[in-house]
RNA sequence: GGGCGCGUAGCUCAGUGGGAGAGCACCCGCCUUACAAGCGGGGGGUCGCUGGUUCGAAACCAGCCGUGCCCACCA
């Protein structure tokens, strides 16, 4: 009985659930939310602390808790559930902890601004307990969007174990350690020059400041007089007021004469030294500079070398508080002023505008950063940042890709100490009161406030970063030896942008050596790139080129986003994220879909082993199919997400779709029906492992089409497919490659003749046999629309195949004697050019002496190849023109 | 100033000693019974420049040009 390979069916209910759902277009809104909400109802992403599993864990990387997803979280979060689903089924216990982070500065200024709109009120004017009690709504209220859109996204995250840092535990954990790096000496309060932020009114850490090269100006200014006179020049004049020092190098001759005596500082009229300072370049400038040592980091440090007065003359908005004709003039205005008046007494020597030099702004609002000196806490983080560099350099830590390596210990060996006082409402605070007679006390989580009378806590908060620096092991219940920590950590793997390298996984290291022990919080750190626009520029609110995922996954689906981003990932480069990418992702997914569609209305089937007997059709796709598990699977292992992605996208599409299914319809109909039953089931096979390998990078799709397949449970539990490289069969694959090029050449010609692609052309095949093709007659026939030769069969085309087939053809007398002449033409180009190369080589000595044996035989096989090709080609010209 | 990249098809990128590749875009022909979100066919690149190493260089080395990022206390 002959078998339909299609027949209609109609579209039944698309809820998978129920059964089988056979339109035919992926509809990505009519199961991702089904599908989502079953996976973590079944608990599939909830670790359990006491299986006997291998543990497996990751945190994930806290988004802002005032934040929507972007395409870097997309794309970051992709990569994660990609490796852990992968994890999970190849059996492992999978922790992936979500959580969020309070964003100190950014929530803030946040709040302060809707604060300021809604009501007019400032901070001040609320108070500090009801903006916090403020910032707390806004954060219940507005807060954590992110995480209803990670759910679009398809992350297997646990969210039984979902944390925030400002939580009980995770205060705790910051208190625990504040007081202990506090008691080793660690933590420190200090008056230095910090970076400041005028408009924001607090300090920041080096890391928050980035640099630009603004235009500015580089003024000379003569101080003192006649011999006793030197020339500084500087960008900020204004600081002058604050000076309490000239400095020259030690061994510069000019100077040698004014070290030690003291020259007048003009407009203020202060007697100031002359300070030797092996600091000071001698190169540059005059080899004279001004010393401010409240307002300039190096001349602080100039000045503590040399016992120098520090002269504060800016308060906490950069305004100047020196007494005088400047006081209260922003630090703008003032060098303006300053200026003009050293002009009026004749002290400016030369005036260089604009003079480009690096400058500090805020990373948060962009403000000029001023350094400033004032009263802050620190981490003092020598030690620590030795072994954080130690834990890489002795292979702890690996970092992945290497080339990031050197970024790493650029930041570790090179690490000033750590401000981590902010003059902020919202975040940890201090855990130090102060007593009435200048005591200070460190207060751990389970220690009692001191009271009475005079005794006060510090009123700054942590940089946000210091308790993300705990994340990994505060998330698990530290200081608390709980099951968690002792199931999951050190984590498996960090997986975050290249862009905060420094400002979490270094701090991370710094905080989780120091805390656990000296074991590392996480064995290799995996470093993404950014996602760009589709030009590859940087994404901005400000270029107007951002992107919503959402919107991309409404129109495309999670998967597809999935996709793309995956297939561009490769490791450590930025990527571009493109909306037609996004498509084309999509049309893979439902390429999928109708690929497995076909399948299972074919009667494909996964019940029972293989059978023993296979054709070479079914073994030349298992062979590949067993390739390609191996390749995905140590692409996904070494984290080379692109490779994976496009290694399966080929696979699929351009030889399961292309090749294995229109080959199994030959089958399918062939009214064989043991051929047809193995048929079934290879399809069914390579549909499951495929799906398989796919559902790390499109989980919902593949799970959908899965079980409806298999009738299986769920993907996300699935066995991983594991390459036994018993199915590796070169001879299969060198048979279907055989008969491929006969049916493309074919094709190639009927498209160079302009022959509809429906149309079926009478044609007799021979060679067949001494191509090792012959048992594939039918099939390339079918393929080809050839048909068999009727009675008044009158070739009027031959057609050779360079394997030695032969195919002539009846076109009825039509043959376009100029296209194929042209397409001959174009073959025997490129084969005399090849020939022409090889038999170079062929011709030098050298190459035949010093080339390895294997490349010499490669490249003597390529000219007889295209010898061959020349004398078939030119034959089949002589031909045409014999017939023209 | 130091460090790390990048420069390959129109665009975005793989390829890292031995036959120039992919996706998208483009051109031609097709609604061929899984899929027009599809099918078949096709065109397109002196691999930034110069020199070197080598039998052989897109790949390795040097220099140059262009470009991006990170770090940095040259007033």
């Amino acid at each position: 009985m002959r078998t339909a390979y299609h027949r209609r069916v109609p579209e039944i209910s698309p809820d998978p659930s129920t059964g089988r759902d056979i339109a035919s277009q992926y509809e990505p809104r009519r199961v991702e939310d089904v599908l989502y909400r079953r996976w973590v109802d079944r608990g599939y992403f909830t670790a359990d602390a006491a299986s006997e599993k291998p543990p497996f864990s990751l945190v994930i990387p806290p988004p802002n808790v005032t934040g929507s997803l972007h395409l870097g979280h997309a794309l970051e979060q992709t990569l994660m559930d990609a490796v852990l689903r992968r994890r999970r089924m190849l059996g492992d216990e999978v922790l992936w902890l979500p959580g969020m982070d309070h964003a100190g500065i950014a929530t803030q200024v946040l709040v302060e601004k809707h604060l300021a709109e809604t009501e007019g009120k400032t901070r001040h004017d609320v108070g500090r307990e009801d903006f916090v009690a403020r910032v707390w709504r806004w954060k219940e209220e507005y807060g954590g969007k992110i995480l209803g859109q990670m759910r679009r996204l398809g992350v297997g995250v646990d969210w039984s174990r979902e944390r925030f840092t400002m939580d009980d535990g995770l205060s705790k954990a910051v208190q625990t350690i504040f007081k202990r790096l506090y008691e080793d000496g660690l933590i420190y309060r200090a008056e230095r020059i910090i970076n400041w932020c005028p408009t924001d009114h607090t300090a920041l850490s080096d890391i928050e400041v980035d640099h630009a090269d603004d235009e500015g100006e580089l003024v000379s200014i003569r101080y003192g007089d006649g011999d006793r006179s030197v020339v500084v020049a500087t960008t900020r004049v204004e600081t002058m007021l604050g000076d309490t020092a000239v400095a020259v190098h030690p061994d510069d001759p000019r100077y040698a004469h004014l070290i030690g005596t003291e020259i007048e500082l003009p407009l203020v009229g202060r007697m100031i030294p002359v300070v030797a300072d092996a600091h000071v370049d001698p190169e540059f400038g005059t080899g004279a500079v001004k010393v401010t040592p409240a307002h300039d980091p190096n001349d602080f440090e100039i000045g503590q070398r040399h016992s120098l007065p520090m002269v504060n003359i800016m308060d906490e908005a950069a305004r100047i508080t020196a007494h005088g004709p400047f006081e209260g003039l922003s630090r703008e205005d003032a060098r303006h002023a300053v200026t003009a008046a050293l002009r009026e007494e004749g002290r400016i020597v030369a005036e260089k505008r604009p003079y480009v030099h690096a400058v500090g702004h805020c990373s948060r609002c962009d403000t000029v950063v001023e350094p400033r000196l004032s009263l802050q806490w620190f981490v003092r983080v020598e030690k620590l940042a030795k072994a954080a560099g130690d834990a890489v350099r002795d292979g702890r830590v690996t970092i992945e890709p290497p080339a990031l390596k050197p970024r790493y210990f650029d930041w570790v060996d090179n690490m000033h100490d750590w401000c981590i006082s902010r003059q902020l409402w919202w975040g940890h605070r201090i855990p130090v009161w102060y007593g009435p007679n200048g005591e200070t006390l460190c207060v751990g989580p389970n220690d009692t406030p001191p009271a009475g009378d005079g005794w006060t806590q510090d009123p700054d908060v942590l940089d946000t970063w210091f308790s993300s620096a705990l994340w990994p092991f505060s998330t698990m219940g530290w200081p608390a030896r709980t099951a968690d920590l002792s199931r999951f950590y050190p984590t498996s793997l960090l997986v975050t942008g290249y862009d905060i390298l420094f400002f979490w996984v270094v701090r991370i290291m710094l905080f989780g050596l120091y805390a656990m022990d000296g074991e590392v919080p996480f064995r290799t750190v995996l470093l993404h790139g950014l996602v760009r626009d589709k030009y590859g520029k940087k994404m901005s609110k400000s270029r107007g080129n951002t992107v919503d995922p959402l919107d991309w996954m409404d129109s495309y689906g999670s998967d597809a986003l999935r996709f793309s981003l995956a297939r561009g990932a490769n490791p450590g480069l930025d990527q571009p994220a493109n909306e037609e990418w996004v498509a084309a992702a999509r049309n893979s997914c439902n390429k999928m879909w109708n690929a497995t569609r076909f399948a299972i209305l074919n009667g494909a089937t996964v019940e029972g082993d293989l059978p023993t007997e296979l054709g070479p059709v079914d073994r030349w796709i298992c062979s590949r199919l067993d390739e390609v598990t191996a390749e995905v699977d140590g692409y996904l292992a070494s984290y080379e997400f692109a490779k994976a992605t496009a290694t399966l996208y080929h696979f699929v599409w351009d030889e399961f779709c292309d090749w294995y299914l229109e080959l199994a319809k030959v089958s399918l109909t062939s009214g064989d029906d043991a051929a047809a039953a193995t048929t079934r089931r290879v399809l069914g096979e390579v549909l499951d492992v495929s799906l398989r390998l796919l559902h790390p990078f499109v989980p919902f799709v593949t799970e959908t089409l899965w079980t409806t397949l298999t009738g299986g449970e769920s993907l996300v539990v699935a066995p991983w497919p594991q390459a036994t490289g018993q199915r590796r069969d070169a001879a299969a694959e060198a048979e279907v490659a055989a008969l491929q090029s006969v049916v493309t050449e074919v094709r190639r010609f009927r498209s160079d003749q302009g022959l509809r692609p429906g149309q079926r052309v009478p044609a007799r095949l021979s060679g067949l046999d001494a191509a090792g093709v012959a048992p594939h007659e039918p099939a390339i026939r079918v393929l080809a629309r050839l048909e068999a030769p009727t009675d008044g069969f009158a070739p009027t085309a031959t057609l050779g195949i360079a394997n030695g087939v032969t195919v002539e053809l009846d076109l009825s007398g039509t043959l376009d004697v100029a296209a194929e002449t042209a397409r001959l033409g174009r073959d025997l180009a490129t084969a005399e050019k090849e020939r022409a190369q090889t038999e170079a080589k062929l011709g030098n000595a050298d190459f035949l002496a010093k080339a390895p044996d294997h490349v010499v035989a490669n490249i003597r096989d390529r000219a007889a190849i295209a010898s061959a090709e020349i004398e078939r080609i030119t034959a089949q010209l002589a031909a045409l023109r014999s017939r023209a």
